[in-house]
Formats: C-alpha cells, sequence, structure tokens
RNA sequence: GCCCCCUUCGUCUAGUGGCCCAGGACGUCGCCUUCUCAUGGCGAAAACAGGGGUUCGACUCCCCUAGGGGGUACCA
C-alpha cells in the first residue's frame, strides 16, 4: 500500500458508558500505531451523545486504562461531544444542512436525506476495499435527536463533524460500522468536506462464537446462579438471601446499605432480566465464580502485563506478515500498516495469552520480577503482602518460573498463607501411606533433624535434606521432599522443596509435620 | 425480510496462479531432563467450508450454496 500523505491524524473515540473493552483497546492500539508509524498525531475524544449512558468516571477509567497499557495521545484537552453541542457547533452545521436541502425536520427530530437525493454511494476501505450501496438501500436517518434525546446530535453526525473540524485524515474503528459508513460518507459530500481515509476492524469474539461483550459476565453469573438453585431445590429467595449473607460478610457495610435494592439486582441477574455491574461482581464473590476477562481492567486484575495484552490483541487481526509473533509498542511504531489487517472475526485465545505473558515473565530476570510481582500484589493482595513481609523475594523467585500471569502466586502458592485444612487423598497413598507407612516414618525423622536448622535459609535447609537422604539411606531426595509436600502442602504440588520450608519458616514447618503426623498416624 | 462483510490445522495466522501432497505460533499428545509442579530439549497428530467454472496449472481469479458476523435505532 502506498504511504499516506501527511499529516496523519488518527483518533480514538470510545463513549464513556463504561470500561475500555479489549476490542476498544485494540482499535486504539492500531490508531495509535498508524499515527506513530507515520510521524502523526493521535487524538482522543469522547462520544457522549447518549447522554443517559455516559459517565465521567468512567471516562477517567478509560483513561487510566490507557495509560496503563502504555498508549499515548496528542490532544491535552479531550473533547466531549456534550461539550461541543453546548458551544452550538452541531446545530450550525445542522442548520446549514436544513438550508441546503439536505436535510428536513421530522416531527422534533431531524433527518438527513439520502436515497434518491444523494443516489449511489461508494466508499474505499483501507481494510475491505471498495463498498458500494445502492441509493434504494440507504433511508433517510436521524441527525439530530427530539426532545427525549435532549436535542443532541446523532453518533453519525457528531462523527462526521468532529473527524473534519480536528482533521482526522484516517479513521479506524470497529467493524460495526461498515455499514454505516455510506451514511457518513454522503454527510461529508452534502457539506463539501473531504472524506477521511476509513479503515474498519475485524471484531473479537469469543471460543463459543459470539461478541466479546460485557454481557458474558451476566450470562456466566446468571449459569452459574441456576446451577446453585438447582442444587437441593433451591430457588430464587435462597439464593439472594445467600448474596447478601456473602456481600454483608466480605464488603463493607456502605456497599450493601441498602439491601432491599441489592436483593433486587441479585434477583433479576439470576432471572436473567438485566443486571449491573456491582450485582455482578457481588454474585461472582458469592458464588466463588471467575468471571470471564472482557475488559483491560480485568486482565489486569489478572495479572497479564500491558505489553503483552497489547502484543496479543495487535496479533488477533494483524501481523508483519512474516513469522514474527512477539513484538513491542517500538516495533508496531516503526511497522504497522493497514493493509495488513484482516477482514475475518477471530477468536479470543486466552491460552495463547497466557503463553504471551509466561515468556515475557520468563525474560525477566528474578530482580527484575520481584518489584513487578510486588506492584501486583499491592494493588490486589495487599493482604498476602503484608502476610509475607520479608519473604516476599523467596515468594516471588519461587513462583516466578511458575506463573503465567502475576496473580497465579497468589492462588497456586495458598499453601503460604494457610496450613493445609485436609490431605489430598491420593498424594498421602501415594507418598506417606505406601511401604508400610514408610513417608510418614521419614516425617518422623525430618521433624527432628529440621529442628536442629539454623539459620532457616535455602541453603542450610538444603543441606540438612540431604543430609537426611544420606541418614535415611534412601536412594532419591524425592523420598524426602514428596512426604513434605504433603505434609505441608496437602498436596503433591509445590516450588523447590528447600524454598517450600523457607517460606513457611521453621515454626510453621514444624507444626505442619506434627499435625500431619498426629492426623495420619493410625 | 432486505443490505453489507467474512470463510486455510481446535485457535491466531503465512500464503496475492506453479516455490504448498500448505509454513509458523498457542493448545493437544508422546519422549528426554527432573524431588513434585513448572522450566528446558526433541518429536507427532492436526487445515485450504461444499459445488461449479476460468487456466497447461488453483489455497490463490469468477459464480452458486452453506455457515458465521454486522447493519437496517431519536445506541454508539
Amino acid at each position: 500500500m502506498l504511504d499516506p500523505t501527511p499529516p496523519v491524524v488518527t483518533r480514538f473515540a470510545p463513549s464513556p458508558t463504561g470500561e475500555l473493552h479489549i476490542g476498544g483497546a485494540r482499535t486504539a492500539l492500531y490508531a495509535w500505531a498508524y499515527a506513530r508509524r507515520y510521524g502523526g498525531q493521535f487524538l482522543l475524544r469522547f462520544e457522549d451523545t447518549d447522554l443517559a449512558r455516559s459517565s465521567e468516571a468512567s471516562a477517567d477509567r478509560i483513561l487510566e486504562d490507557l495509560r496503563w497499557l502504555g498508549l499515548d495521545w496528542d490532544n491535552d484537552d479531550i473533547p466531549r461531544q456534550s461539550q461541543r453541542h453546548a458551544a452550538g457547533r452541531y446545530d450550525e452545521v445542522i442548520q446549514q444542512l436544513l438550508d441546503q436541502g439536505d436535510a428536513y425536520e421530522d416531527g422534533d427530530a431531524v433527518r438527513f436525506k439520502m436515497g434518491d437525493h444523494r443516489g449511489d454511494v461508494t466508499f474505499d476501505d483501507a481494510v475491505y476495499g471498495t463498498i458500494h450501496t445502492p441509493a434504494a438501500d440507504l433511508e433517510d436517518f436521524i441527525i439530530r435527536k427530539g426532545d427525549a434525546g435532549g436535542k443532541m446530535p446523532t453518533f453519525h453526525l457528531a462523527v462526521v463533524v468532529d473527524d473534519h473540524d480536528f482533521e482526522v485524515s484516517h479513521v479506524i474503528r470497529g467493524q460495526e460500522h461498515l455499514s454505516n459508513t455510506a451514511k457518513h460518507a454522503a454527510l461529508c459530500d452534502a457539506l463539501g468536506w473531504t472524506r477521511p481515509t476509513w479503515a474498519h476492524t475485524p471484531s473479537i469474539m469469543n471460543p463459543g462464537g459470539s461478541k466479546m461483550s460485557k454481557r458474558d459476565k451476566g450470562k456466566a453469573c446468571q449459569a452459574a446462579a441456576k446451577q446453585w438453585m438447582q442444587k437441593e431445590t433451591r430457588d430464587i429467595r435462597d439464593f439472594c438471601a445467600m448474596c447478601v449473607c456473602s456481600a454483608i460478610n466480605s464488603l463493607e457495610e456502605s456497599r450493601v446499605a441498602d439491601e432491599a435494592c441489592f436483593t433486587d439486582e441479585v434477583g433479576e441477574v439470576a432471572t436473567g432480566q438485566s443486571y449491573s455491574m456491582i450485582g455482578i461482581e457481588l454474585i461472582a464473590s458469592a458464588l466463588d465464580l471467575q468471571l470471564p476477562e472482557i475488559e483491560v481492567a480485568d486482565f489486569r486484575r489478572s495479572g497479564y502485563l500491558p505489553a503483552q495484552l497489547l502484543n496479543y490483541v495487535a496479533l488477533l487481526g494483524w501481523n508483519p506478515g512474516n513469522d514474527l509473533e512477539h513484538f513491542d509498542l517500538k516495533y508496531l511504531a516503526e511497522h504497522f500498516a493497514l493493509d495488513r489487517i484482516n477482514k475475518a472475526n477471530s477468536t479470543f485465545d486466552r491460552a495463547k495469552l497466557a503463553s504471551f505473558n509466561q515468556d515475557a515473565i520468563l525474560q525477566m530476570s528474578l530482580d527484575d520480577f520481584e518489584p513487578v510481582l510486588r506492584s501486583h500484589f499491592e494493588q490486589f493482595h495487599s493482604d498476602k503482602l503484608e502476610q509475607l513481609g520479608d519473604n516476599f523475594r523467596l515468594f516471588s523467585d519461587a513462583y516466578w518460573e511458575r506463573s503465567k500471569t502475576l496473580d497465579d502466586p497468589a492462588t497456586l502458592g495458598t499453601f503460604v498463607f494457610a496450613a493445609p485444612t485436609e490431605y489430598n487423598a491420593k498424594a498421602v497413598k501415594k507418598n506417606l501411606a505406601k511401604n508400610e507407612n514408610q513417608g510418614l516414618q521419614v516425617l518422623k525423622h525430618l521433624h527432628a533433624s529440621l529442628a536442629d536448622v539454623s539459620p532457616w535459609d535455602v541453603p542450610t535447609i538444603r543441606a540438612s535434606l540431604e543430609q537426611a537422604v544420606a541418614d535415611l539411606e534412601g536412594p532419591h531426595m524425592g523420598h524426602v521432599a514428596q512426604p513434605l509436600r504433603v505434609a505441608l502442602t496437602g498436596t503433591a504440588v509445590s516450588p523447590e522443596i528447600d524454598a517450600t520450608l523457607a517460606l513457611l519458616g521453621q515454626n510453621e514447618t514444624l507444626t505442619r509435620i506434627a499435625r500431619c503426623l498426629e492426623e495420619l498416624a493410625a
């Protein structure tokens, strides 16, 4: 594809009606990369013509997510369409259209004339090629809402005016607008404005084939709620009661102050009528349900690195034309081009994202990993961070090569934070009970020998365990390590055995061994 | 209903008429390393939606069918 004629100006124009969606993040990335590639400008603006659903809080969260991703924009003032409307800009354009005879009043709204008035519309999309729409398929559409909509311009009018006023050269946006673009092209023509270059991006889908959307969280909740109710023939009242109890136990009181209102929300979710995000998060926590990651904030909480999220998502619909899969923003800023954006929708594959993330973690040194993990724990697991205290570095080192995400250590390492409540039967049989309780005998020996270890650090613990292997005439470290694992974690899996002991501390290690011997001795 | 767009391994994709009995990555499976898990190394299975054309020759071009997505809103 030929290079564009400068200046290149792209923009990302979300409507502030919720969190930044993963698809929006990719659109923003492409627009950013294109502007950077050609030394242009990447602008931000908020499309809040839907006054009822828009909020400043949402706008702030979107900005925060963009910053977290590392996408910088070039305009200090981020325009809101509501403000531009208040300044009269859209009315001015609408009046011009009215005066020209290209628009007419319809009740208290205003419509733009399409069809025979303008004829067929053809435009070139940088991704999809030439799109031709016959006049017969084009209907007059509203450009200014009526009284109920606050006489606001519709999205169709506002985008065209804004993209023109801010001299946007390339409109990169989701494929859902492809069919609407004929309207925008016609509007540009009627106003005598140069049409921007449009580039539509394919959608990101769920593995099931549906479009990835925030509704998926509600669906997940519904399914889990139904399942919960099916057990022991509970009904919706039981469910609400359970959720409320859970919420009262786990959340600050202010959030559940209005118990009646909360109950309604829960009921709606469970019956599939509608839902609110607060209700969903409460339900998920009550059911111990892992909500699907849909928005950027979800991936952040799940412990994905921003660079990897961006890398993965960039590749979901674009590629450099060779086998290169791992690249960063700098690479995109040098190589991104619109003609390599794919046309077909793609399915989001969390396993591949996780693999990208793990690769990036493994590329870090232990020294680099520790502060990154610490920062994640500060934000999402401050209690665990506090509990670990000086052992955090040990913990970080132990989980570095075992983690696909920054959140994995929190779940993989639960044994560090709480003693096992039960011993995995299979693990007990294999490692403790087998050969006439051989494992338990080993534990007895270790309980004594480990009591003498000082200082309680990895090398000393290791030396002690190696000595134990020799004393016991056991051929393998495994004969010592596995019984210990079961006693200390209740399972047969943990980090290196010396690190496992070091993490727990001497007292806790001895206590857990003693308790295990006591419970399984009989 | 009408209109538009899309269709290569399970998934993301390379492929722009012969270099392709189709290459890479994730996932899956097997083997090796190993105190478990993980890491690391080696290897395997796995795709051109179907049917017609065009051509000496089609994954690549055209048509039809099927499937998927989107639009048809005073939502964006």
